[in-house]
DNA sequence: ATAAGACATATTGTATGACAAAAAATGACG
DNA sequence: CGTCATTTTTTGTCATACAATATGTCTTAT
Protein backbone atom coordinates (compact mmCIF):
# COMPACT_ATOMS: atom_id res chain seq x y z
CA UNK A 1 0.00 0.00 0.00
CA UNK A 2 2.38 2.56 0.51
CA UNK A 3 5.42 0.90 -1.60
CA UNK A 4 5.56 3.92 -3.83
CA UNK A 5 6.36 5.90 -1.06
CA UNK A 6 8.37 4.43 0.80
CA UNK A 7 10.78 3.39 -2.61
CA UNK A 8 10.78 7.32 -2.54
CA UNK A 9 11.74 8.00 1.51
CA UNK A 10 14.84 6.14 1.88
CA UNK A 11 15.23 6.11 5.76
CA UNK A 12 13.32 3.45 7.71
CA UNK A 13 10.29 4.11 8.96
CA UNK A 14 10.38 1.60 12.29
CA UNK A 15 6.89 1.56 13.54
CA UNK A 16 3.93 0.83 11.97
CA UNK A 17 2.59 4.12 13.95
CA UNK A 18 5.17 5.73 12.11
CA UNK A 19 4.04 4.84 8.88
CA UNK A 20 0.65 5.79 9.41
CA UNK A 21 1.18 8.68 10.44
CA UNK A 22 2.51 9.97 7.53
CA UNK A 23 -0.21 8.36 5.59
CA UNK A 24 -2.54 10.43 7.25
CA UNK A 25 -0.85 13.00 7.44
CA UNK A 26 0.31 13.10 3.81
CA UNK A 27 -3.89 12.25 3.23
CA UNK A 28 -4.65 15.95 5.11
CA UNK A 29 -1.62 18.00 3.11
CA UNK A 30 -2.89 16.67 -0.03
CA UNK A 31 -6.48 17.51 0.23
CA UNK A 32 -7.90 14.63 0.32
CA UNK A 33 -9.22 14.71 3.67
CA UNK A 34 -10.26 18.52 3.66
CA UNK A 35 -10.40 21.10 6.35
CA UNK A 36 -13.43 21.01 8.32
CA UNK A 37 -13.96 17.22 6.97
CA UNK A 38 -14.72 14.57 9.94
CA UNK A 39 -11.80 11.81 9.56
CA UNK A 40 -13.53 7.88 9.56
CA UNK A 41 -13.58 7.23 12.83
CA UNK A 42 -10.93 5.13 14.93
CA UNK A 43 -12.26 1.71 13.84
CA UNK A 44 -12.96 2.59 10.35
CA UNK A 45 -9.26 3.84 10.17
CA UNK A 46 -7.59 1.17 12.03
CA UNK A 47 -9.71 -1.26 9.73
CA UNK A 48 -8.49 0.12 7.03
CA UNK A 49 -4.68 0.13 7.71
CA UNK A 50 -4.87 -3.05 9.51
CA UNK A 51 -3.90 -1.97 12.58
CA UNK A 52 -5.42 -2.20 15.97
CA UNK A 53 -6.90 0.94 17.86
CA UNK A 54 -4.40 1.89 20.06
CA UNK A 55 -1.63 2.51 17.24
CA UNK A 56 -4.10 4.49 15.27
CA UNK A 57 -5.07 6.26 18.13
CA UNK A 58 -1.34 7.13 18.50
CA UNK A 59 -1.00 8.29 15.23
CA UNK A 60 -4.35 10.54 15.27
CA UNK A 61 -2.57 11.93 18.82
CA UNK A 62 0.07 12.96 17.02
CA UNK A 63 -1.55 14.82 14.26
CA UNK A 64 -3.61 16.64 16.68
CA UNK A 65 -0.18 17.05 18.76
CA UNK A 66 0.56 19.13 15.38
CA UNK A 67 -2.56 21.52 15.10
CA UNK A 68 -3.73 19.13 11.79
CA UNK A 69 -7.16 17.74 14.03
CA UNK A 70 -8.84 17.96 16.62
CA UNK A 71 -10.51 14.61 18.32
CA UNK A 72 -13.77 15.06 20.24
CA UNK A 73 -16.16 12.18 21.78
CA UNK A 74 -19.04 11.56 19.47
CA UNK A 75 -18.20 14.63 17.15
CA UNK A 76 -15.60 12.06 15.87
CA UNK A 77 -12.16 13.76 14.97
CA UNK A 78 -12.09 16.86 12.41
CA UNK A 79 -9.70 18.20 10.56
CA UNK A 80 -8.54 21.85 11.55
CA UNK A 81 -8.40 25.17 9.41
CA UNK A 82 -5.27 25.52 7.61
CA UNK A 83 -4.72 27.89 10.02
CA UNK A 84 -4.40 26.42 12.96
CA UNK A 85 -1.80 24.05 11.78
CA UNK A 86 1.53 24.08 12.93
CA UNK A 87 3.72 24.71 9.44
CA UNK A 88 7.51 24.95 10.99
CA UNK A 89 6.32 21.65 12.31
CA UNK A 90 9.35 19.57 10.64
CA UNK A 91 6.80 16.70 9.66
CA UNK A 92 4.12 18.64 7.95
CA UNK A 93 7.46 20.60 6.20
CA UNK A 94 8.06 17.60 4.45
CA UNK A 95 4.30 16.25 3.81
CA UNK A 96 3.18 19.71 2.23
CA UNK A 97 5.63 18.87 -0.55
CA UNK A 98 3.75 16.05 -1.31
CA UNK A 99 0.79 18.51 -2.25
CA UNK A 100 -0.66 19.78 -5.40
CA UNK A 101 0.33 22.67 -4.60
CA UNK A 102 3.77 22.39 -3.59
CA UNK A 103 5.54 24.63 -5.86
CA UNK A 104 3.22 27.77 -3.93
CA UNK A 105 4.58 26.52 -0.15
CA UNK A 106 8.57 26.92 -2.38
CA UNK A 107 7.78 29.86 -3.22
CA UNK A 108 6.47 30.93 0.89
CA UNK A 109 9.56 29.02 2.55
CA UNK A 110 11.80 31.10 0.12
CA UNK A 111 10.01 34.38 1.05
CA UNK A 112 10.46 32.96 4.58
CA UNK A 113 14.13 32.12 4.31
CA UNK A 114 14.59 35.78 3.00
CA UNK A 115 13.01 37.08 6.10
CA UNK A 116 15.33 35.55 8.30
CA UNK A 117 18.50 34.09 6.92
CA UNK A 118 19.87 37.27 6.12
CA UNK A 119 19.26 38.46 9.92
CA UNK A 120 20.50 35.24 11.21
CA UNK A 121 23.53 35.61 9.55
CA UNK A 122 23.74 39.53 10.93
CA UNK A 123 23.57 38.09 13.96
CA UNK A 124 25.40 34.95 13.54
CA UNK A 125 28.69 37.39 12.58
CA UNK A 126 28.34 38.93 15.61
CA UNK A 127 28.16 36.53 18.30
CA UNK A 128 29.23 32.54 16.72
CA UNK A 129 31.78 31.08 18.67
CA UNK A 130 35.00 29.96 17.20
CA UNK A 131 33.79 26.37 17.38
CA UNK A 132 30.43 27.54 15.69
CA UNK A 133 32.72 28.95 12.64
CA UNK A 134 34.74 25.80 12.62
CA UNK A 135 31.76 24.29 11.81
CA UNK A 136 30.32 26.82 9.13
CA UNK A 137 33.67 26.90 7.90
CA UNK A 138 33.90 22.57 7.21
CA UNK A 139 30.17 22.58 6.02
CA UNK A 140 31.69 24.80 3.27
CA UNK A 141 34.64 22.83 3.01
CA UNK A 142 32.62 19.90 2.12
CA UNK A 143 30.45 21.83 -0.05
CA UNK A 144 33.54 22.55 -2.33
CA UNK A 145 34.13 18.73 -2.38
CA UNK A 146 31.30 17.20 -3.52
CA UNK A 147 30.09 18.31 -7.00
CA UNK A 148 26.85 20.06 -7.37
CA UNK A 149 23.29 18.53 -7.91
CA UNK A 150 24.67 15.14 -5.69
CA UNK A 151 22.81 14.33 -2.58
CA UNK A 152 26.09 15.25 -0.18
CA UNK A 153 26.93 18.43 -1.69
CA UNK A 154 22.77 19.06 -0.47
CA UNK A 155 23.85 17.67 3.15
CA UNK A 156 26.76 20.48 3.50
CA UNK A 157 25.35 22.74 1.63
CA UNK A 158 22.12 22.23 4.51
CA UNK A 159 24.84 22.26 7.53
CA UNK A 160 26.16 25.52 6.39
CA UNK A 161 22.84 27.03 6.72
CA UNK A 162 21.47 25.48 10.04
CA UNK A 163 25.31 26.44 11.16
CA UNK A 164 24.58 29.61 10.82
CA UNK A 165 21.29 29.09 12.49
CA UNK A 166 22.75 27.75 15.48
CA UNK A 167 25.35 30.26 15.92
CA UNK A 168 23.05 32.87 16.26
CA UNK A 169 22.77 31.81 19.85
CA UNK A 170 19.02 31.69 19.79
CA UNK A 171 17.13 28.18 19.96
CA UNK A 172 13.88 29.50 18.48
CA UNK A 173 15.74 31.10 14.80
CA UNK A 174 17.75 27.42 15.04
CA UNK A 175 14.30 25.76 15.17
CA UNK A 176 14.00 27.47 11.77
CA UNK A 177 16.24 25.08 10.32
CA UNK A 178 13.56 22.25 9.13
CA UNK A 179 12.22 25.03 7.27
CA UNK A 180 15.86 25.63 5.02
CA UNK A 181 15.79 21.77 4.96
CA UNK A 182 13.10 21.36 3.14
CA UNK A 183 13.66 24.55 0.95
CA UNK A 184 16.70 22.71 0.05
CA UNK A 185 15.66 19.37 -0.84
CA UNK A 186 12.38 20.68 -3.23
CA UNK A 187 15.32 22.36 -4.58
CA UNK A 188 17.21 19.74 -5.09
CA UNK A 189 14.47 17.47 -6.06
CA UNK A 190 13.39 20.08 -8.81
CA UNK A 191 16.89 20.74 -9.92
CA UNK A 192 17.14 16.65 -10.68
CA UNK A 193 14.59 16.92 -13.06
CA UNK A 194 16.64 18.96 -15.54
CA UNK A 195 19.99 18.58 -16.86
CA UNK A 196 22.91 21.59 -16.09
CA UNK A 197 21.98 24.84 -14.68
CA UNK A 198 23.96 24.21 -11.41
CA UNK A 199 23.60 27.68 -10.50
CA UNK A 200 27.12 27.45 -8.75
CA UNK A 201 26.29 29.25 -5.64
CA UNK A 202 29.54 28.12 -3.51
CA UNK A 203 30.49 31.95 -4.27
CA UNK A 204 28.23 33.11 -2.87
CA UNK A 205 28.51 30.71 0.21
CA UNK A 206 32.29 32.11 0.52
CA UNK A 207 31.21 35.87 1.07
CA UNK A 208 28.81 34.58 3.60
CA UNK A 209 31.65 32.62 5.50
CA UNK A 210 33.86 34.81 5.24
CA UNK A 211 31.71 38.28 6.42
CA UNK A 212 30.71 36.49 9.64
CA UNK A 213 34.78 35.37 9.93
CA UNK A 214 35.37 38.70 10.15
CA UNK A 215 32.46 39.41 12.16
CA UNK A 216 30.96 41.71 9.47
CA UNK A 217 27.24 41.54 10.44
CA UNK A 218 26.18 43.97 7.74
CA UNK A 219 28.37 42.32 4.93
CA UNK A 220 27.09 38.84 5.99
CA UNK A 221 23.41 40.05 5.85
CA UNK A 222 23.78 41.27 2.29
CA UNK A 223 26.21 38.14 1.06
CA UNK A 224 22.98 36.04 2.53
CA UNK A 225 20.60 38.05 0.87
CA UNK A 226 22.25 37.56 -2.62
CA UNK A 227 22.64 33.92 -1.96
CA UNK A 228 19.06 33.31 -1.67
CA UNK A 229 17.98 35.92 -4.25
CA UNK A 230 19.72 34.08 -6.59
CA UNK A 231 18.96 30.18 -5.26
CA UNK A 232 15.20 31.20 -6.07
CA UNK A 233 16.00 32.82 -9.25
CA UNK A 234 17.74 29.74 -10.08
CA UNK A 235 14.31 27.78 -8.87
CA UNK A 236 11.96 30.15 -10.67
CA UNK A 237 14.16 29.44 -13.66
CA UNK A 238 13.54 25.95 -13.51
CA UNK A 239 9.67 26.12 -13.02
CA UNK A 240 9.40 28.36 -16.13
CA UNK A 241 11.38 25.97 -18.18
CA UNK A 242 9.56 23.04 -16.71
CA UNK A 243 6.26 24.44 -17.46
CA UNK A 244 7.64 26.02 -21.26
CA UNK A 245 7.88 22.17 -21.94
CA UNK A 246 4.68 20.71 -20.41
CA UNK A 247 2.14 23.54 -21.63
CA UNK A 248 -0.35 21.41 -20.53
CA UNK A 249 -0.76 21.37 -16.99
CA UNK A 250 -3.90 21.08 -14.91
CA UNK B 1 -1.02 16.04 42.31
CA UNK B 2 -1.52 18.64 39.23
CA UNK B 3 -4.17 21.26 41.45
CA UNK B 4 -1.17 24.13 41.35
CA UNK B 5 -0.53 23.79 38.31
CA UNK B 6 -3.90 23.46 37.16
CA UNK B 7 -5.52 26.43 39.08
CA UNK B 8 -2.56 28.85 37.00
CA UNK B 9 -3.83 27.40 33.68
CA UNK B 10 -7.75 28.53 33.76
CA UNK B 11 -8.58 26.43 30.18
CA UNK B 12 -9.42 22.57 30.72
CA UNK B 13 -7.63 20.19 29.83
CA UNK B 14 -9.91 17.57 29.21
CA UNK B 15 -8.20 14.56 28.93
CA UNK B 16 -6.08 12.51 31.31
CA UNK B 17 -3.49 12.16 28.68
CA UNK B 18 -3.24 15.57 27.75
CA UNK B 19 -2.57 16.71 31.33
CA UNK B 20 0.58 13.88 31.59
CA UNK B 21 1.64 15.25 28.45
CA UNK B 22 1.70 18.78 29.88
CA UNK B 23 3.46 17.62 33.35
CA UNK B 24 5.82 15.18 31.24
CA UNK B 25 7.01 18.07 29.13
CA UNK B 26 7.11 20.99 31.38
CA UNK B 27 9.41 18.15 33.28
CA UNK B 28 11.68 18.01 30.39
CA UNK B 29 12.01 21.92 30.22
CA UNK B 30 12.20 22.31 33.35
CA UNK B 31 14.96 20.36 33.48
CA UNK B 32 13.94 17.20 36.06
CA UNK B 33 14.66 15.38 32.83
CA UNK B 34 17.92 16.19 31.13
CA UNK B 35 18.96 15.85 27.37
CA UNK B 36 20.37 12.76 27.46
CA UNK B 37 18.80 10.97 30.15
CA UNK B 38 16.07 7.71 30.06
CA UNK B 39 13.06 8.47 31.19
CA UNK B 40 11.80 5.73 33.16
CA UNK B 41 10.05 2.71 31.61
CA UNK B 42 6.43 3.52 30.54
CA UNK B 43 5.42 0.95 33.04
CA UNK B 44 7.01 2.90 35.57
CA UNK B 45 5.59 6.01 34.45
CA UNK B 46 1.58 4.81 33.98
CA UNK B 47 2.25 3.58 37.65
CA UNK B 48 3.64 6.89 38.92
CA UNK B 49 0.51 8.97 37.36
CA UNK B 50 -1.58 6.27 37.84
CA UNK B 51 -2.75 5.84 34.61
CA UNK B 52 -2.73 3.31 32.01
CA UNK B 53 -0.11 2.19 29.56
CA UNK B 54 -2.01 3.34 26.10
CA UNK B 55 -2.67 6.90 27.58
CA UNK B 56 0.87 6.88 29.19
CA UNK B 57 1.98 6.28 25.34
CA UNK B 58 0.00 8.26 23.52
CA UNK B 59 1.48 11.48 25.87
CA UNK B 60 5.25 10.32 25.28
CA UNK B 61 4.31 9.65 21.46
CA UNK B 62 3.69 13.38 21.26
CA UNK B 63 6.85 14.75 23.27
CA UNK B 64 8.73 12.28 20.34
CA UNK B 65 6.63 14.30 17.79
CA UNK B 66 7.99 17.55 19.05
CA UNK B 67 11.75 16.62 19.10
CA UNK B 68 11.75 16.23 22.61
CA UNK B 69 12.47 12.36 23.33
CA UNK B 70 13.15 9.55 21.43
CA UNK B 71 11.92 6.08 22.16
CA UNK B 72 13.89 2.65 21.31
CA UNK B 73 13.35 -0.68 22.39
CA UNK B 74 15.15 -2.37 24.85
CA UNK B 75 16.98 1.11 24.91
CA UNK B 76 14.15 3.43 26.46
CA UNK B 77 12.81 6.72 26.24
CA UNK B 78 15.81 9.31 25.97
CA UNK B 79 15.71 12.98 26.11
CA UNK B 80 17.19 14.14 22.98
CA UNK B 81 19.39 17.30 23.11
CA UNK B 82 18.06 20.58 23.28
CA UNK B 83 19.32 21.15 19.35
CA UNK B 84 16.63 18.50 18.13
CA UNK B 85 13.55 20.82 20.17
CA UNK B 86 11.14 21.76 17.75
CA UNK B 87 11.08 25.07 20.11
CA UNK B 88 8.48 26.85 17.70
CA UNK B 89 5.63 24.32 18.51
CA UNK B 90 3.05 26.13 20.58
CA UNK B 91 3.17 23.64 23.63
CA UNK B 92 6.99 23.60 24.08
CA UNK B 93 6.66 27.71 24.09
CA UNK B 94 4.44 27.39 27.28
CA UNK B 95 6.45 24.56 28.87
CA UNK B 96 9.66 27.13 27.94
CA UNK B 97 8.31 29.77 30.52
CA UNK B 98 7.70 27.32 32.84
CA UNK B 99 11.87 26.55 33.41
CA UNK B 100 14.39 28.39 35.02
CA UNK B 101 15.59 30.16 31.98
CA UNK B 102 12.00 31.93 31.57
CA UNK B 103 13.49 35.27 30.87
CA UNK B 104 16.47 33.75 28.38
CA UNK B 105 13.99 32.58 26.27
CA UNK B 106 12.03 35.78 26.16
CA UNK B 107 15.10 37.42 25.05
CA UNK B 108 15.06 35.28 22.22
CA UNK B 109 12.04 35.38 21.47
CA UNK B 110 11.99 38.97 21.39
CA UNK B 111 15.22 39.22 19.31
CA UNK B 112 13.15 36.56 17.16
CA UNK B 113 10.37 38.87 17.12
CA UNK B 114 12.21 42.01 15.91
CA UNK B 115 13.48 39.89 13.11
CA UNK B 116 9.97 38.78 11.70
CA UNK B 117 7.70 41.15 12.48
CA UNK B 118 8.75 43.89 10.52
CA UNK B 119 9.36 42.07 7.81
CA UNK B 120 6.32 40.59 8.00
CA UNK B 121 4.49 43.96 8.74
CA UNK B 122 6.14 45.42 5.35
CA UNK B 123 4.41 42.27 3.16
CA UNK B 124 1.10 42.55 4.76
CA UNK B 125 1.33 46.64 4.06
CA UNK B 126 1.72 45.51 0.11
CA UNK B 127 -0.69 42.19 0.13
CA UNK B 128 -3.32 42.41 2.53
CA UNK B 129 -7.07 42.38 1.84
CA UNK B 130 -9.57 44.69 2.44
CA UNK B 131 -10.82 42.35 5.21
CA UNK B 132 -7.93 41.45 6.45
CA UNK B 133 -7.07 45.26 6.97
CA UNK B 134 -10.55 45.54 8.78
CA UNK B 135 -9.32 42.48 11.22
CA UNK B 136 -6.45 44.29 12.28
CA UNK B 137 -8.40 47.10 12.59
CA UNK B 138 -10.90 45.77 14.58
CA UNK B 139 -8.22 44.01 16.78
CA UNK B 140 -6.74 47.69 17.36
CA UNK B 141 -10.19 49.25 18.04
CA UNK B 142 -10.39 46.25 21.11
CA UNK B 143 -7.03 46.86 22.70
CA UNK B 144 -7.94 50.92 22.71
CA UNK B 145 -11.81 50.00 24.20
CA UNK B 146 -9.50 47.70 27.17
CA UNK B 147 -7.52 49.08 29.58
CA UNK B 148 -3.93 48.39 29.18
CA UNK B 149 -2.75 45.54 31.81
CA UNK B 150 -6.02 43.66 31.17
CA UNK B 151 -6.44 39.95 29.80
CA UNK B 152 -9.00 41.65 27.22
CA UNK B 153 -6.23 43.86 26.10
CA UNK B 154 -3.72 40.96 25.43
CA UNK B 155 -6.28 38.89 23.46
CA UNK B 156 -6.72 42.29 21.06
CA UNK B 157 -3.26 42.95 20.73
CA UNK B 158 -2.63 39.47 20.03
CA UNK B 159 -5.02 39.36 17.44
CA UNK B 160 -3.42 42.41 16.22
CA UNK B 161 0.10 41.03 15.49
CA UNK B 162 -1.72 37.31 14.06
CA UNK B 163 -3.89 39.58 11.87
CA UNK B 164 -0.82 41.27 10.73
CA UNK B 165 1.02 37.55 10.00
CA UNK B 166 -1.40 36.18 8.25
CA UNK B 167 -2.28 39.29 5.89
CA UNK B 168 1.11 38.46 4.93
CA UNK B 169 -0.46 35.37 2.95
CA UNK B 170 2.33 33.36 4.11
CA UNK B 171 0.85 30.12 5.97
CA UNK B 172 4.67 29.84 7.47
CA UNK B 173 5.06 33.21 8.87
CA UNK B 174 1.65 32.67 10.20
CA UNK B 175 2.58 30.42 12.40
CA UNK B 176 5.20 32.37 14.17
CA UNK B 177 2.08 33.71 15.72
CA UNK B 178 2.77 31.04 18.65
CA UNK B 179 6.19 32.70 19.06
CA UNK B 180 4.36 36.24 19.28
CA UNK B 181 1.38 35.08 21.53
CA UNK B 182 4.01 33.02 24.20
CA UNK B 183 5.64 36.53 24.01
CA UNK B 184 3.00 38.02 24.97
CA UNK B 185 1.67 36.27 27.24
CA UNK B 186 5.07 36.38 29.47
CA UNK B 187 5.04 39.83 29.07
CA UNK B 188 1.93 40.11 30.51
CA UNK B 189 2.82 37.58 33.57
CA UNK B 190 5.87 39.71 34.11
CA UNK B 191 3.59 43.27 34.29
CA UNK B 192 0.88 42.18 36.58
CA UNK B 193 3.93 41.52 39.37
CA UNK B 194 4.84 45.28 39.54
CA UNK B 195 2.41 47.88 39.28
CA UNK B 196 2.14 51.50 36.92
CA UNK B 197 4.21 51.68 33.86
CA UNK B 198 1.81 50.99 31.25
CA UNK B 199 4.00 51.55 28.68
CA UNK B 200 0.81 52.59 26.30
CA UNK B 201 1.87 50.78 23.07
CA UNK B 202 -1.54 51.89 21.10
CA UNK B 203 -0.02 55.33 19.51
CA UNK B 204 2.84 52.92 18.08
CA UNK B 205 0.25 49.97 17.00
CA UNK B 206 -1.58 53.18 15.58
CA UNK B 207 1.38 53.69 13.49
CA UNK B 208 1.62 50.46 12.42
CA UNK B 209 -2.04 50.07 11.29
CA UNK B 210 -2.30 53.46 9.36
CA UNK B 211 0.67 52.25 7.53
CA UNK B 212 -0.52 49.31 6.53
CA UNK B 213 -3.81 50.88 5.86
CA UNK B 214 -1.88 53.18 3.37
CA UNK B 215 0.17 50.46 1.65
CA UNK B 216 3.45 51.73 3.27
CA UNK B 217 5.70 48.82 3.34
CA UNK B 218 8.83 51.12 4.44
CA UNK B 219 6.50 52.77 6.78
CA UNK B 220 4.55 49.61 8.30
CA UNK B 221 8.21 47.89 9.01
CA UNK B 222 9.57 50.86 10.72
CA UNK B 223 6.82 51.58 12.74
CA UNK B 224 7.15 47.82 13.47
CA UNK B 225 10.14 48.01 14.49
CA UNK B 226 9.87 50.63 16.77
CA UNK B 227 7.00 49.30 18.82
CA UNK B 228 8.80 46.05 19.41
CA UNK B 229 12.07 47.82 20.77
CA UNK B 230 9.52 49.88 22.54
CA UNK B 231 7.80 46.78 24.43
CA UNK B 232 11.16 44.96 24.80
CA UNK B 233 12.70 48.04 26.87
CA UNK B 234 9.77 48.01 28.70
CA UNK B 235 9.99 44.61 29.67
CA UNK B 236 14.02 44.92 30.43
CA UNK B 237 12.87 47.82 32.84
CA UNK B 238 10.52 45.72 34.62
CA UNK B 239 13.32 43.15 35.21
CA UNK B 240 15.65 45.79 36.34
CA UNK B 241 13.69 46.68 38.93
CA UNK B 242 12.30 43.25 39.89
CA UNK B 243 16.58 42.47 40.10
CA UNK B 244 17.00 45.73 42.09
CA UNK B 245 13.90 44.54 44.93
CA UNK B 246 15.11 41.26 44.95
CA UNK B 247 19.02 41.45 45.39
CA UNK B 248 19.57 38.03 46.39
CA UNK B 249 18.44 35.68 43.25
CA UNK B 250 20.31 32.68 43.70
C1' DA C 1 -48.64 21.51 18.55
C1' DT C 2 -44.73 22.78 20.88
C1' DA C 3 -41.16 22.64 24.11
C1' DA C 4 -38.61 20.48 27.59
C1' DG C 5 -36.51 16.50 29.26
C1' DA C 6 -35.12 11.59 29.14
C1' DC C 7 -32.91 8.09 26.53
C1' DA C 8 -30.65 5.68 22.78
C1' DT C 9 -26.47 5.86 20.08
C1' DA C 10 -22.12 6.58 18.11
C1' DT C 11 -17.52 8.08 18.99
C1' DT C 12 -13.57 9.01 21.53
C1' DG C 13 -11.30 8.12 26.18
C1' DT C 14 -9.39 4.73 29.41
C1' DA C 15 -8.17 0.25 31.26
C1' DT C 16 -6.29 -4.48 31.26
C1' DG C 17 -3.58 -8.15 29.77
C1' DA C 18 -1.04 -10.56 26.60
C1' DC C 19 2.36 -11.34 23.11
C1' DA C 20 5.96 -9.72 19.45
C1' DA C 21 10.17 -7.44 18.28
C1' DA C 22 14.41 -5.39 19.12
C1' DA C 23 18.65 -4.63 21.24
C1' DA C 24 21.74 -4.85 25.02
C1' DA C 25 23.79 -7.81 28.49
C1' DT C 26 25.08 -12.25 29.72
C1' DG C 27 26.81 -16.74 29.46
C1' DA C 28 28.46 -20.82 26.91
C1' DC C 29 31.45 -22.70 23.77
C1' DG C 30 35.14 -23.11 20.50
C1' DC D 1 40.24 -14.86 24.66
C1' DG D 2 36.88 -14.11 21.23
C1' DT D 3 32.58 -15.30 19.01
C1' DC D 4 28.00 -16.81 18.99
C1' DA D 5 23.71 -18.16 21.14
C1' DT D 6 20.65 -17.02 25.02
C1' DT D 7 18.45 -14.32 28.20
C1' DT D 8 16.25 -10.25 29.55
C1' DT D 9 14.40 -5.73 29.44
C1' DT D 10 11.98 -2.28 27.10
C1' DT D 11 9.16 -0.56 23.58
C1' DG D 12 5.82 -2.05 19.82
C1' DT D 13 1.44 -4.20 18.71
C1' DC D 14 -2.85 -6.44 19.42
C1' DA D 15 -7.57 -7.62 21.25
C1' DT D 16 -11.32 -6.59 24.09
C1' DA D 17 -14.08 -4.36 27.32
C1' DC D 18 -16.05 -0.55 29.52
C1' DA D 19 -16.57 4.65 30.66
C1' DA D 20 -17.47 9.33 29.32
C1' DT D 21 -19.44 12.49 26.24
C1' DA D 22 -22.24 14.91 23.15
C1' DT D 23 -25.58 14.46 19.48
C1' DG D 24 -30.02 13.46 17.92
C1' DT D 25 -34.37 11.37 18.67
C1' DC D 26 -38.22 10.29 21.02
C1' DT D 27 -41.39 10.77 24.59
C1' DT D 28 -44.18 13.38 27.54
C1' DA D 29 -46.42 17.18 29.60
C1' DT D 30 -48.25 21.67 29.00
Amino acid sequence: MLSKRDRARPFVRRSIHNQILHEVGERILRGVFMPGDILPSENALSDEFKVSRPVMREAIKVLAAKGLVDARPKIGTRVRLREQWNMLDPDILTWSFASREAEQYAIHISEMRRVLEPEAAAIAALRATPEQIDRIAESFAGMEACPEDTQEHIVHDLRFHQGILEATGNPFIASTGHVIESALLFSFKLSSQIEGACSDSLPRHRDVLTAIQASDAEGARRAMAVLIDEAWSGIEEFMRKRDAALPARH
